[in-house]
DNA sequence: TTGACATGTTATCAGTCGATTACTTATCGT
DNA sequence: ACGATAAGTAATCGACTGATAACATGTCAA
């Protein structure tokens, strides 16, 4: 008998498996540049089940683009949550690098959330990504850091973002500008970026 | 007589006003989201010939993105080339932040910057990314700081760009999370997005 | 004046998009 | 066994997209 046929998934796992496939197709054409067909091609379902199961793309996009954050958010809040955390530290401070190196092993999150970011034009994923971004300083203002340091740390992680968004580790070659600007942003993080292991 | 007919213009003019539409249309959907139709209305011309006068939208959009980097590099260029440059100089480091928040009066050109960063899923877009943010860093790396410094005055940037995209300058409201990390990031330049004058 | 070239436009096309409708089939309580 | 409900697909639609071809008109040198 052949396990491709027949077999059904309740609707829930279901969604959880589109929203995946979904976070990947986003992730590589942001909302405007993906279709939905894109998506259920990613997730081996049929493009209308995809648009009903959600609504429209829009509402898709949204549900992804917040678990995207709200990973990011919930990674920060877990070092909080599982130690004291000093502010004036920076075994601390190493601690919350840490939290955010690790989540460059799923590039997708922050390549979704990037999408998220810039998307301006259309109002409710700015909106999404205003309240998103103001849970992200809230979060990371529970170090007890003050607003500067709490901005900074926020900034640079955006500039990894940024980095890992235009492929920046997957173009390194020497006496380039811009391999010198990665590998001293990313610094020992790179491995992580070559080997998801 | 009615100006509005009959008047041609050089194609090298018509083309900087197309330019200069498309980067205005371009900074509100970005590539995908943006269609050559939206680029010709925005112009006042016919939409086959936007098509024409650049061969494809992709090469419209790169030559619309390089152009927005370079002017942001050319900034910070400035800069250097005016005066004498004192990288231990609180003063100077001062002049570099200033030049940044006067390019925040053309934000069609950051947020263009942003969706070029953006776009890691159309090869040639990233890759323009990747060599224009290569030429900002050496660009700024002239100031004389070291490579650590220069990263983070450019994640700084990001951070304001990013802000910027998702137009968290104009909605600031007061207990909001995400307005203590604007006012925190602008700091005074805020009057800078507000009142264009 | 004229004719050649540059500056544009109108008409059109094949492909893609998000969404709707109608239909099919698996699953499970009774 | 069976009927109701949930899980999914095939077919299709109107709108839009980027691009091409054919056509129209302003401009300028001779």
């Amino acid at each position: 008998m052949n396990a491709a046929k027949a077999t059904r998934m309740s609707a829930d796992d279901r969604r959880e498996l589109v929203i995946a496939a979904a976070t990947r197709a986003f992730a590589r054409g942001g909302y405007a540049g993906t279709s939905t067909d894109a998506v259920a091609r990613e997730a081996g379902v049929s493009q209308p089940y995809v648009v009903r199961m959600f609504g429209t793309k829009l509402e898709l996009f949204l549900e992804v683009f917040e678990r995207a954050v709200g990973r990011i958010r919930d990674a920060f809040a877990a070092v909080l949550d599982d130690d004291p955390f000093d502010p004036a530290s920076d075994d601390d401070r190493a601690r919350m690098g840490i939290a955010y190196t690790e989540l460059l092993r799923d590039q997708d999150f922050l390549q979704v959330m990037m999408h998220g970011f810039s998307a301006g034009g259309v109002p409710e994923i700015s909106a999404a990504a205003r309240r998103c971004m103001g849970e992200v300083f809230a979060t990371v203002r529970r170090t007890g850091w003050d607003d500067e340091e709490t901005r900074d740390f926020i900034a640079y992680g955006m500039l990894l973002n940024v980095m890992i968004s235009m492929r920046a580790h997957e173009h390194l070659g020497e006496g380039d500008p811009l391999t010198a600007l990665t590998t001293c942003a990313f610094g020992d993080a790179l491995e992580m970026l070559e080997s998801p292991a």
